[in-house]
RNA sequence: UGAGGGAUCGUCCAAUGGUAGGACACCUGACUCUGGAUCAGGCGAUCGGGGUUCGAAUCCCUGUCCCUCAGCCA
């Protein structure tokens, strides 16, 4: 267990099983779950749970199921249970053969229910939801016994079999546990725990038509599969002696321990998914994995790297406290891994026409260009270079303010691996003013872009061979919302508060390299950013997302004014 | 104001009676054929008030603030 034998400190979590193996509690053994509602697609907030509850199966040698907790037929869809398993798989972890589902225990969750009834500790109850929620009473008056709570043990055994053989309407009967209406703790307070639902269900089908509550089917599930520890997040905490009563009611021989942690939140999104939803079905983004999504499916398709956010979840910790992480730390994570992985290529978003008047017409030269500066291993590439080429819009200015160290007339430049070239003059556009033609002259003893006299340029820019680039479109995203969180002021809608810059789209010029670019594949354009290949991309026609821009200081310098 | 939780740099996480530390962010500087990366430095916190102790983020008392729970959702 490499994480216990460092010195570095353990989370919580982690303190309390590293005990638990100590103390050889369930004879040394680790296993855990990940429970996804088959709901909706999983965010970077399950990330955190994913990577807790594999993690630390694998730290201890231990096993972790994924379990489907598809116990509303009301809410869960296919959809979701395979787009689940691809982004488990794809975030990089692996349950072998132990996939299970909550509804392959219908039947042995219904015989507890059944024994819960023998033994006295539940009851079919009558009372329509309106009337269960005055019984219920309040956070701070305690509730009133059910009319229907003493009736007989052969009753209620009659009445929930007949739930179960379709004789009652939806809503109708509930069963219920017969726990305590003036607990203080309002899940204890005769907790509903079989419903019936007519929907049928994506797995069982017609088969059940009453199905059993969460607090009721998940600690059984856990006790069913031998789990040890049972993470949860941090709204379950009221659950947990619920989860402790069934357990102990039934006598259950295995005991899971259910330990709740927070979960997290991120700044400049939303994470719920009924607000996810409600981005995809009211056309905000155009899906699940709407790149500027924060679903897994979403991340992907924006660039992110598994091992970036496997490193985001190692940074970001473990704790009980309520908190909001800096979306920056997101963008750290990706930086950090794409850095070392990303082949640089050279891209021009906004083309500036740049005419080397001294050039050769007709001379086509091959320079050579380095694959990645921080892994020699990834080679060097040629790149064409000729007399038309395209520089970045923002890489030329007429009257550059201080600072300022790119081109401007009379400036000398270096053209990245290229030559030093000088700005002569500039044509523009009599009806806007807009540049549109630089004219510039090269010194060819630069060649390669080193210059043998020592001569110095304090700018180096990206570019591309006018005649040889291939066009691409490029989707150049943003946070979708311009607040840390669009949930903290009631007041403003979410639409309110998107970003309206969180999607930009530009015709650049890229490199021929890119000609053959995979869907997929992760690329740094020089002084721009980290962009991966759009699955909309097809012969011809490339699409680039950027998955997130390169840290600009000349950017801060030129916001400060 | 019932019950259950929680409060440490701007943010996230450590320190479990013994020098409050790390990461991100931010600011300097060095270096640079990416104004990237890298390197060096800086800024910056124990919710308030009492108490125990040689010594308190940690233990005790008290106050404050925040989160969760009144679904036949999970």
């Amino acid at each position: 267990m490499p994480a216990a034998e460092e010195a570095a400190p353990l989370d919580f979590i982690r303190t309390i099983v590293n005990q638990d193996v100590q103390q050889g509690i369930n004879d040394g053994r680790v296993h855990t779950r990940f429970p996804p509602e088959p709901n909706g697609y999983l965010h970077i907030g399950h990330s955190k749970a994913i990577t807790l509850d594999f993690g630390i199966a694998a730290e201890y040698g231990g096993l972790c199921n994924l379990r489907f907790d598809d116990t509303n037929p009301t809410k869960e869809e296919v959809e979701y249970v395979d787009s689940i398993q691809e982004d488990i798989r794809w975030l990089g972890f692996d349950w072998d053969d132990r996939l299970y589902y909550a509804s392959s225990y219908f039947g042995r969750l219904y015989e507890c229910a059944e024994q819960l009834i023998q033994l006295g500790k539940a009851f079919v109850c009558d009372l329509s939801p309106d009337e269960m929620r005055e019984y219920r009473g309040t956070l701070t008056e305690p509730g009133h016994n059910s009319p229907w709570r003493e009736r007989s043990i052969a009753e209620n055994l009659d009445l929930f079999r007949r739930m179960k053989a379709g004789e009652f309407p939806e809503g109708n009967r509930v069963l219920r546990a017969k726990i305590d209406m003036a607990s203080p703790n309002m899940v204890m307070r005769d907790p509903v725990i079989y419903r019936i639902l007519y929907t049928p269900h994506h797995r069982t089908g017609t088969e059940w038509c009453i199905y059993p509550m969460y607090d009721f089917a998940h600690c059984l599930s856990d006790a069913l599969e031998g789990i040890t520890h049972s993470f949860c997040t941090l709204e379950f905490e009221n659950n947990r002696p619920l989860y402790d009563w069934f357990l102990e009611a039934l006598s259950v021989p295995h005991r899971p321990q259910q330990i709740e942690f927070a979960r997290l939140n991120l700044t400049h999104v939303v994470m719920s998914k009924r607000l996810l939803r409600r981005l995809v079905e009211d056309g905000t983004v155009s899906g699940w994995d709407d790149p500027r999504m924060p679903t897994l499916a979403g991340m992907r398709r924006l660039g992110y790297t598994p091992e970036s956010i496997r490193d985001f979840n190692a940074r970001i910790g473990v704790a009980k406290a309520n908190s909001m992480v800096d979306f920056s730390l997101l963008e750290y994570c990706v930086r950090t891994d794409l850095n070392k992985i990303a082949p640089r290529v050279m891209g021009v978003l906004r083309p500036l026409k740049v005419i080397i008047d001294n050039y050769p017409e007709d001379q086509v030269e091959e320079l050579q260009a380095i694959n990645n500066p921080e892994d020699p291993s990834a080679g060097t590439r040629a790149v064409p270079f000729s007399r038309e080429l395209y520089i970045e819009q923002d890489d030329f200015r007429i009257d550059p303010p201080p600072k300022y160290f790119r081109l401007a007339p009379g400036r000398e430049v270096r053209l990245r691996y290229a030559y030093f070239i000088t700005c002569n003059s500039y044509e523009t556009d009599p009806a806007t003013g807009e540049v549109t033609v630089l004219h510039c002259t090269y010194d060819p003893a630069t060649r390669g872009g080193d210059s043998p006299d020592g001569r110095k340029v304090k700018a180096t820019l990206h570019w591309v061979s006018e005649r040889h680039a291939i066009g691409a479109e490029v989707r150049l995203f943003d946070r979708l919302f311009s607040v840390a969180d669009p949930t903290a002021d009631a007041s403003q809608s979410l639409s309110e508060q998107l970003n309206p810059s969180s999607l930009e789209v530009v015709q650049a010029q890229v490199e021929p390299s890119l000609g053959d670019a995979p869907v997929g594949a992760h690329y740094q354009l020089e002084r721009q950013g980290y962009f991966t290949v759009d699955r909309d991309s097809r012969p011809g026609q490339l699409v680039l997302n950027r998955t997130v821009a390169l840290r600009d200081t000349w950017a801060k310098i030129e916001q400060k004014g």
